[in-house]
DNA sequence: AAAAAATTCTATAAAACTATAGAATAATTA
DNA sequence: TAATTATTCTATAGTTTTATAGAATTTTTT
C-alpha cells in the first residue's frame, strides 16, 4: 500500500497515487467550500471524485486531515508568489495591483481551496494549523514589509498603521473572493482593478486633483 | 402551550416566554459563533442554557430554526440604527466614522449573533433568508446611497463605483469585526478609527498634504 | 388550596456519519 | 502469464445526533 504520509511534495511527484491524490483534495474543496466542513460528509467527497465512501480513506486518513490538506494545498506556492512580487524593484502602486491580482486569481478556475482554508481553518486542532499559519504570518508581513517601504519612498501616508492596513488588504481581498466564488458574472479583472483603488485612495477626493 | 411563532416581535413582548427565548438565541448565537452551524449540536446549546437538549425544543422548532432566529436576531434594530445616520445631515467623514462604530460595536459585548449572521446565514435555505437578505440588501443600498451624496457633494471621488466600495466597506467591517471576537485585547476604538481611516484615504500620500 | 398552564425532564425512535476490515478487482511487474 | 502490488468495493461496528412523546415538575391563575 502507498505510503499517505508522504505529504511534503503533495502532489509534486508524478506518481500516479500522488496526481489522484490531488484529485481528491480538489474534490474535497469544492465540497467543503461549499457545505463547510462539518456540513460536508465523506460521502460528499467520496461522490465527487467518483468512488465510494470507504474508498476515501485510501486518500485521507481521516477526515480532518482532509481539510488540514485543502487549507495547505497550494498555499505554500502562493506565499512564494508573494515573495516574488515583493522582492522586484517596482512603484507601490504595481505592487498593490499584483498582490490583489496574485490573490483574487485564486478565486477562479475553480480553486475553492483557497475559500476552504480563509473560512474553515479554525475547525482544526491547533496543533495541525502550525504549517498554516506560519505561511500565513509571512504574508502578512511581506504585505507590512511593503507598506514600510511604501512609506520610506514617501508613496504611503506616515501615519497608517501598516499591521492594521495589511490586515484589512486581507480582509478586503477574502471579501471579494467570496463574492467572486458566489458570482460567476462577476468580472474578475473589474473586480482586481476596483479593490487595488480602493486600497490605494480609498473613497475621499484628493483635493489636488479635480477631474 | 407558548405559541413560539409569533417571532415578529421577538423578545419584545416583556412576556416571561420572550425574555427565555432571547436568552436561548444568545446561547445559540455564542455556540454557533464558536463552533459553526454544522459543528454546534443542539447538546451544546441545551448545555449554554442550563437545560437539558430535549428541552432546548420548547423555544426552537428545530435546529435550523434557531439558526434563523440568530441570524436575525438585532438585524432589523441594527438596519434601522444605520437609517438614522444616514438621514442626519453631517459630512460624510462623520457618516463613515458613525456607520463603522454603529457596525463594530456589535462586536464587543458577546453579541455573537451578527458573526454568525455573517459566517452561518448562507447554511440556511434560500426560503429562510428572504427576511435577511432585504435586510442585507436595504443595508448595502444605504451605504450606496451615502457615497453617492458624497460624490454630490464633492467630498467623494467622482469615479468611485459605488456598488462595490459599499460591498468593501462591509467586507472590511465584517473581516475587523471576526478579529474583535478573536481578540480581546484588540482596541475597540482604535480599530474603529483605523478602520475609517482606511476607508476614507487608502494608503496613498496625498500630494498637497506633506505632514 | 385546587386547577390550569407553562416549563423542563426522561427516554427513545430513527437516521446519519466516521472509520475499519477484509474481499474483490484492476494495474503493474517479473 | 503468473505473481505482486495498488486501488476500490462491500459490509458493518460503533457513535452521535435530531426530534418527538409523554411524564414530571414548577409556576400562575382561579
Amino acid at each position: 500500500m502507498m505510503d499517505s504520509e508522504s505529504e511534503v511534495d503533495l502532489g509534486l511527484t508524478g506518481s500516479k497515487y500522488a496526481q489522484k491524490k490531488v484529485f481528491a483534495i480538489e474534490a474535497a474543496a469544492e465540497v467543503f467550500a461549499q457545505k463547510g466542513f462539518h456540513g460536508a460528509t465523506t460521502q460528499d467527497i467520496a461522490e465527487a471524485m467518483g468512488i465510494k465512501q470507504g474508498s476515501l480513506y485510501y486518500y485521507f486518513k481521516s477526515k480532518e486531515h482532509a481539510l488540514q490538506d485543502v487549507c495547505e494545498f497550494n498555499f505554500g506556492a502562493y506565499v512564494q508568489r508573494m515573495e516574488k512580487i515583493c522582492a522586484k524593484q517596482q512603484p507601490f502602486e504595481a505592487k498593490i495591483l499584483a498582490i490583489v491580482t496574485s490573490h483574487l486569481s485564486n478565486y477562479r478556475g475553480k480553486n475553492s481551496a483557497m475559500k476552504v482554508h480563509n473560512e474553515q481553518r479554525l475547525y482544526l486542532p491547533r496543533e495541525k494549523r502550525v504549517v498554516i499559519k506560519e505561511l500565513g504570518t509571512k504574508y502578512r508581513e511581506l504585505l507590512e514589509q511593503t507598506l514600510t517601504e511604501g512609506i520610506e519612498q514617501g508613496t504611503v501616508r506616515k501615519d497608517v498603521d501598516t499591521h492594521f492596513v495589511a490586515y484589512s488588504i486581507i480582509g478586503i481581498c477574502n471579501s471579494w473572493g467570496a463574492n467572486l466564488m458566489r458570482d460567476d458574472l462577476l468580472d474578475l479583472f473589474e473586480t482586481i482593478e476596483q479593490c487595488s483603488d480602493f486600497i490605494l485612495y480609498g473613497t475621499i477626493q484628493n483635493k489636488d486633483d479635480q477631474n
